[in-house]
DNA sequence: CTGAAAGCGCTTACAG
DNA sequence: CTGAAAGCGCTTACAG
């Protein structure tokens, strides 16, 4: 029988170092109290019987698991994969494991999170989640009752009621607004979103206030996110009757479609038109030109993030809840021309 | 006191449905012998409470967590965040969650995986893990002597005694250089790769072969797999005595590299050369020109991995190894030029 | 500084 | 079809 691995426990252990499975316990959780021979004796008899902890069994008695879910829509955008990344190391270096689940399956278009997801996670002990998705009203009260640790990352939850780290998404896109009107443009388009988001609301705002303090008159035109969409608004822009010097994406990849189907119609970027976006993807590093955009601040997001969720872990009592909006800050590149 | 609430067990429900908590196991875990009758009357009681299985219990006893491992370099590149997407996808479908961790910390260089590494994730009672990097061959032999249940995802391990799925570099790079070839070309150049991998000896290998069968002069030259080593060897090769009128990048992004450096001088791609990627990455799509590359077979190599990874799960006594080589896709785009 | 006892919430193995 | 007992490998709470 092959499989059939003795599995070493504390009480092995405790036989060879001739003591009790509670002193081994004390040494391998580095208590105090124990002297100095008998901790030598212990972790020499652990070394040899290759001892490993059984995390299962801690986690089944302590009701930590010092694991935590992070649940965001896909792994495959860079924005939600970049955010994960510093979540995770940020937790090994606090010796957390995280449970990683996409929201999407690829065969619907939930985008809102259903409380089996979080039922899942619970029946696994998970000390806290962190959550990068839409929340209805009910599912917000339903998280804020069952009171485990969590926090929203990169969006607002629907009632405020839960601890929350996004971007500045208002001065972001006034920066770059300021940036364009720096360079000359007065007739500055706000091309995509999606009405109803508290993120493109903030965006919107950011560009109109900017707008409107220096005189000029906002116009916001399209909706969506995705390269897809830049390439129709391109077309709406070109083929309408607007007059513009510079457009500013809701997205990077927004930006990325305007500025191809621009360069098809024969105008160029930026010499004929300007174009900004907003999340610093690696795309308008290595894009021809490289667009001048505003950077998701993803390290400030995760880390604070993670530091909240460990404070709500750490004292799962205190009541008051913590909204952080992280600065953006505005990278300058080529796809803004001075006029 | 808040954060007390009490925590509903199975005695609580078999209590409410009047059975014993066994008969509430059974029902649970869909055992077949149960009356429609109690079943019934324990589902509600159930619903009633509120009541949540508690997996690490389950897990402790059972020696089955329910949960398999994938470390990776990082989650912040392409390939592998969509490595990581396809394989949490399928195992979410089979009731599995993932441990997600990555293999590099910010401040260090480590390629290697690390023993510790594995022995967390087993003090976790992972029931698999699979592994996206470099391996010793002692970690190699280690790993085969723990028997875990274990898959290779795109790398080969160096002794060769692990499952392993990986990509055909060598049928990939073989196609890429016929469609050159095709195209008219006979001085094309491979650019970059790291010597010592067996993906790079396979990548080469592809092209050499294919080179020769049509009596061309293979020229490899540089090093690397980055967008920085594109822009070297694009100066390399401006200013050294190579003539060429195609350039194979050894990834996605050396032929970024290239494309924006040869610009750069004046060289316009694909009028004045041609150049083509491999992998697949977004950035292919979107640039401009769209870059002629090779599709890594993400989906199946995720999907294989996770369908081997189950089977040794299932079946912890069978011994023989797999080596699944996925075939590789060329796609045609705008960077490359019939001559 | 050290240990014996009880218990976390399940599943296993057995009995009826 | 149903249940009583033991045990998974730890930690908690108490005693000395």
């Amino acid at each position: 029988m092959p499989s059939a691995k003795k599995i070493i426990t504390r009480e092995d252990v405790a036989k060879l170092a001739n003591v009790s499975h509670m002193t081994v316990t004390r040494v391998l959780n580095g208590e105090a109290n124990v002297s100095e021979k008998t901790r030598k004796r212990v972790l020499e008899a652990c070394d040899r019987l290759q001892f490993r902890k059984n995390l299962v069994a801690s986690s089944l008695r302590s009701r930590k698991s010092h694991a935590i879910a992070v649940i965001i829509p896909t792994f495959r955008h860079e924005l939600y994969s970049r955010l994960l990344s510093v979540i995770e190391e940020e937790a090994q270096k606090k010796e957390y494991c995280i449970i990683a689940s996409q929201l999407l399956r690829p065969d619907q278009a939930q985008a809102y999170l259903s409380w089996s997801r979080i039922s899942e996670l619970l029946c696994r002990n998970v000390d806290g989640i962190i959550l990068d998705c839409d929340l209805t009203p009910e599912m917000e009260e339903r998280l804020a009752m069952e009171s485990v640790p969590l926090v929203c990352i990169n969006r607002y939850s629907p009632l405020r009621q839960l601890d929350t780290v996004v971007s500045d998404y208002r001065s972001g896109f006034s920066n770059l607004t300021r940036l364009l009107i720096r360079n000359g443009h007065k007739n500055i388009i706000f091309a995509g979103g999606i009405a109803g988001r508290a993120e493109f609301s903030d965006s919107l705002a950011g560009y109109q206030e900017e707008m409107l303090r220096n005189g000029l008159t906002p116009v916001q035109h399209g909706s969506g996110y995705s390269f897809e969409d830049g390439i129709a608004i391109a077309d709406d822009l070109i083929h309408g009757r607007f007059s513009f010097s510079a457009v500013m994406g809701s997205s990077d990849y927004v930006a990325v479609g305007l500025i191809s189907r621009f360069q098809e119609h024969g105008l160029q970027v930026p010499s004929d038109i300007s174009v900004t976006g907003f999340a610093g993807d690696s795309i308008t590093q290595f894009y021809h030109p490289a667009i001048t955009t505003a950077q998701q601040p993803v390290q400030e997001l995760a880390l604070t993030a993670v530091q909240r969720l460990m404070y709500r872990i750490a004292h799962p009592d205190v009541k008051d809840k913590m909204t952080a909006c992280i600065p953006v800050m505005v990278l300058e590149r080529q796809s803004v021309r001075k006029l």
